[in-house]
DNA sequence: CATTATTTTTGACAAAGTCCAAATCTGGGT
DNA sequence: ACCCAGATTTGGACTTTGTCAAAAATAATG
């Protein structure tokens, strides 16, 4: 993120303390969760409420600054790469998260177009696995 | 399903009345929650813990015998339909689910393999939209 | 039928978030 | 600089979804 000020002011949102420690704490911690965001922006700022967190969480989702995912069986994962239609490769075992560039190209999977007359705004994928460190662990 | 008593018998577990209650119910109510079964289950059989709900759904679940599915801002969904690499459309204002064939064809999804070291078992796709039903209340 | 392991039930508990009202702060006008 | 209105932050209670654990009930086997 490279000036996380100046995206709060074009979304005309008021600037605050905690918003600009969210929001480089996403920066910095991609595929973190709202708590352990809030435990990095108290290193950085002394103090926040967990509401603010999620409010603040919310309000940058809710304008597209910053993006949730959701893997089964964890809470919710924030991250600052918007609009490049990555996906996600998630550890069974261990939860590790991985970015993953869309398999099939530039915004392939929209291509479910408008199946039964819904209009399709976002394919969502995760790819579920073992990870390197936890695939050793089992062998055993 | 067709016969839930022999489904049981198959994947040895032993019959109960709650676990064909549930059984049934999943198959006629895909992509309803764990609550939804309850009531439906309740009104067969008349009452059921809610603690054997879950109990019956992770086994059958464990077992393959059903699938659940996770959307984000949902409870899980179960449904009867396994082993057909099928995935979901979901619509973001009223969660109404639907089955998509795989878009791509055959288990196509899982072309993203074996990313990063990590061993992929599976492509969770969701396709998030608007149903037709709420495509119209917003159009007004 | 009697035994034994498995299930079901009940009630407490945990995690992740949301709701609400009060206190505080930001940004814009003077 | 200062004030004001509206937005944000806070703290605490609450909700939802699901799990844990121990006791009571039940299914399958001999």
């Amino acid at each position: 993120m490279r000036d996380p000020e100046a995206t709060l002011r074009q979304h005309d949102l008021p600037v605050t303390a905690q918003r600009l420690a969210v929001l480089r704490a996403v920066s910095q911690h991609p595929h973190a969760t709202a708590d352990d965001l809030a435990e990095s922006v108290r290193s950085e700022i002394g103090a926040i409420s967990r509401q603010s967190v999620y409010n603040v969480l919310n309000v940058l989702t809710d304008k597209g600054i910053i993006r949730r995912i959701q893997p089964a069986h964890s809470p919710a994962l924030y991250e600052d790469r918007v609009g490049d239609n990555h996906h996600h490769l998630v550890c069974r075992s261990c939860g590790k998260t991985e970015d993953v560039c869309c398999a099939v190209g530039e915004a392939p999977c929209l291509h479910a177009h408008d199946h039964r007359g819904f209009r399709i705004d976002e394919a969502e994928v995760i790819y579920w696995g073992t990870c390197p460190g936890c695939q050793q662990k089992t062998r055993s």
